[in-house]
DNA sequence: TTATTGCATTGATAAAAATCAATCATCGGG
DNA sequence: CCCGATGATTGATTTTTATCAATGCAATAA
């Protein structure tokens, strides 16, 4: 671990207040790793033998059955997955792939478990995590059952011009095939949604979205803060 | 709060390991009370003020949109309810009534979050029941993108005949307009659903059903433990 | 440049699920 | 005992979504 991968580390929320012996005893037995795209980290059913940390790029969580596959979440810098497993020391229940080049830090889950019992702070930082990657299904989970396909995916372009600050034109951070996946759809239906959608207030350019009249798409998506605002 | 309902709580996996100083302070800022079937106890946006513990009979967690509502989970004895938007002090995502009449322990949000920086068992204990409901939660959602209707409704029964410990005659636990929602469904396709799987195992009679050829149903069904195995 | 490849789009169709409407139980109260 | 309410079922229909098939389009490599 080079000393300024630490020094990146070290400021992260989940162990700046982490006593500094336990922070050496994490940050030595893990490891940061760059990945290429597409290249799969890990497989559902395994055991949780690291927690993963997302500091660069972005990684997809997905899950399989019976030959069918979906998109669970898009991680981006800087969160974590696979947290519930490396603290219940369980199986994985969804398999992990990078998107685009990533930088990820692998720590062994026997590690984060022994941290965790002898630091409050970084307990409480844990605590935090996961509790925000429950909320953080919970309210994809009501986008999925309360929403039609037109709505998630107006609530989508929405949400993109949040994080914008309103910018006229935002861009899609990741393929549509991955978008349409994640957002509980084909491809083919995500791209009619897109279609369907110009006509109140968006206009569609590839991968580039330009916003017309946000009050229309609003009216035709019906944001709800309690599904769709990322923070809380 | 009664001594019997201390002892009670006492004994809770949650309570168990936690130090008896600080048992006292959670447990005289708590109370335990008893509530009729059907009746709201906290509506999602309100501020998180209490941890909710099922003691008794069980809660139905449901969310809302522009006049939708749906099921998100069942909660029966003994698991918590907003564990997380106690943690994160955030707003309830969720809303919740009683089912059944139930018994549930109420205790203050900031009683839970002060024992947790202070005792490591406890901390332990929430740490794990929050992973708990989280992998419960992704399991609800692979449940879904992953499944038919009928593939759903197969495994619901599947599951209900090894908690049963293989009985011949499943007993549904609560309404079938409940489960449908749960199921991410309606009540006119649960019913069919449970129709269609007649010729694949099962016999319906009301609430009650036999099963008959379990190879069968799950032929048609296919679970996956990772979905659908209610341990881990 | 031109193939090649992978993704996105579009149209036609099929399947799945929701909705609407009517009927049928079941259960508790008068 | 019947009555009314609630929930479940069934059938007909519509809507939504998925699937299948074909085409287009852009990036990449020969």
């Amino acid at each position: 671990m080079r000393e300024s991968d630490k020094d990146i580390i070290r400021s992260l929320k989940i162990f700046s207040d982490v006593d500094e012996r336990l922070f050496e005893t994490l940050v030595t037995a893990a490891y940061a790793q760059r990945f290429p795209a597409q290249v799969d980290l890990i497989h559902e059913g395994e055991s949780a033998d690291f927690l993963y940390i997302v500091l660069e790029g972005c990684v997809e969580l997905f899950a399989s059955s019976h030959g069918r596959e979906t998109s669970m979440a898009i991680v981006s810098p800087v969160s974590t997955f696979v947290l519930a497993a490396t603290v219940k020391d369980a199986p994985y229940l969804m398999s992990a792939r990078t998107v685009d080049p990533s930088k990820l830090l692998l720590i062994p889950s026997q590690n984060v478990r022994d941290v965790f019992d002898q630091d409050p702070a970084f307990a409480r930082a844990i605590v935090t995590e996961l509790a925000t990657c429950y909320r953080s299904v919970v309210k994809s989970m009501k986008n999925l059952k309360l929403r039609t396909a037109i709505e998630r995916v107006g609530n989508y372009i929405l949400r993109l011009h949040d994080k914008s600050g309103k910018a006229d034109i935002v861009e899609l951070p990741f393929g549509k095939r991955n978008l349409a996946s994640i957002l509980g759809m084909t491809p083919e239906n995500l791209s009619r949604a897109f279609g369907a959608l110009q006509s109140h207030g968006i206009l569609m350019d590839g991968a580039r979205i330009e916003i017309i009249d946000r009050a229309a798409l609003e009216t035709v998506s019906k944001p709800n803060p309690l599904i769709d605002d990322f923070r809380s």
